[in-house]
DNA sequence: ACTAGGAGTTGACGTTGCGGCAACCGCAAG
DNA sequence: CTTGCGGTTGCCGCAACGTCAACTCCTAGT
């Protein structure tokens, strides 16, 4: 009761390149192989492919597949861990879709991202803007210092726990943030919408990394962004009145969840 | 207004390995490269740079942003067709999210499948049985086209029209719902049960392939599988009754949905 | 006896989007 | 003079095979 190669294609469907593969990798030797190096399988064989191509229908790797036949792994828990990993997939896949269709429809209504308020991202388009903390550093932060000694601790901290990966990181999230916000801005979003707060959410959530402010001192920062020009200059550098749609925006965010 | 390839990185977060590959791929090449091949970007690649990362968020290929930047396709009309085949992978994903469910409810359930009635997959667990046409070709087919001269006719017509492959496939579809009953058949569900005559309905699809008969026909053909010897050892193989269980089974499906 | 054909073999490349490593080069500081 | 940084090219690896290419064996037909 042996087969060759090419019974086996037949019987089972699968290709003989694939049966080749399955025995360089190991995972389907045959049962004996001819003196003309032509391989031949026996029904224990059949039986071990069997399995393998049911668990490769269910999207396993053959990886996992091994090591659940040489019973080196369980196979309810690899399979449990397997749905894990295809429900992560299938969310991300659920959202890329929605995402796509977002920008599907923006395209087709926006023509092109013809805003009357311009957006620059100017010449640097991610870098953000000139080092805040430096900027900031001379006179701003000695305010600051001054004014909420205990934050400014913290922050201090905080600040030094980051790697410069982080810092980068960081400064690309701020950027991006300014940006969404000044789209907001330039579409005539009012600072109360439930979109912009929810763009505060984030900035909160954010400056919390390195101090946690009350509503007067999350208002008191906002005003900074609007009163000192270091900052004021980053924020009008990206659109023209930024930084006071921002200041508004964390107005109503303090008034409305910090009090 | 020129960066090096680690200001990209800093700014963008990319690797410089991957701005390299960009490169290579043409998909993003320097402005300029200076005399020792160190690279140099300005401002339109970071813009550049900008949509391709944004693209590839949406999970485009990179052939397809390079096709769009190029302005050698249509933006919507790609995304369109991306989200498209999102949408095939996560309805894949959901039913293998499903089927992987179902298996493991089996496997902790049933502990490795202890049935009452043996379930032969005999030598050949592919295989199905002995060249059903070629068995029944002598006798019986003669019979057949006694009894229903035009059906003869067209099965043969459709018969001709498959290629090896298609029949090998054709086999193997057969044995896997034999097989199928086989189980229902021995976990005692009868044979009026929906699961039961679901299977029947693909039966009836696959039958219908050749030669679509009424309902007397049908229950006539069921009868076929338990008189004729030739069917009748290739059913019993794989489990007792078997035949007798198909036969009853395709008589309440005449009865219900045939008449 | 010669030869065509079919079934089988090994070996290597291509696929996707890079990560990681090795080897090398140029330039500035200690 | 050496060290170190920042840059380069080039190649392997990944997952699971598909797709040649080149070659060997065995059988059947002429």
């Amino acid at each position: 009761m042996a087969w060759s190669i090419a019974d086996v294609c037949r019987m089972s469907g699968v290709s003989s390149r694939t049966l080749r593969h399955y025995d360089a990798i190991g995972l389907l030797p045959p049962a004996w192989i001819a003196g003309n190096g032509h391989r031949h399988y026996e029904e224990a064989d059949l039986l071990r492919l069997q399995q393998i191509l049911l668990m490769r229908e269910l999207g396993l790797g053959l990886r996992e597949i091994q090591a659940v036949l040489d019973s080196r792994a369980d196979p309810v828990a690899v399979l449990r861990e397997h749905q894990r990993r295809l429900l992560g997939e299938r969310d991300r896949l659920e959202t890329l879709v929605r995402t796509v269709g977002r920008t599907i429809a923006e395209l087709e209504e926006g023509g092109k991202m013809n805003k009357t308020v311009k957006i620059n991202r100017p010449e640097n388009l991610f870098e953000g803007f000139e080092d805040e903390s430096a900027a900031a550093g001379a006179e701003t932060e000695a305010e600051v210092r001054e004014r909420w000694p205990e934050a400014w601790e913290q922050a201090r901290e905080a600040k030094q726990a980051m790697t410069a990966d982080d810092q980068d990181w960081w400064q690309r999230e701020v950027t991006a943030q300014m940006i969404r916000l000044a789209e907001f801005m330039a579409a005539g979003v009012p600072v109360d919408a439930p979109k912009v707060q929810a763009e505060l959410d984030i900035h909160y959530a954010g400056i919390r990394r390195f101090w946690t402010p009350n509503a007067e001192a999350y208002k008191g920062l906002g005003q900074t962004y609007v009163d000192d020009p270091r900052f004021r200059r980053n924020y009008d550098r990206i659109a023209e009145g930024l930084a006071v749609y921002q200041r508004d925006a964390m107005a109503v965010y303090a008034d409305t969840l910090l009090s």
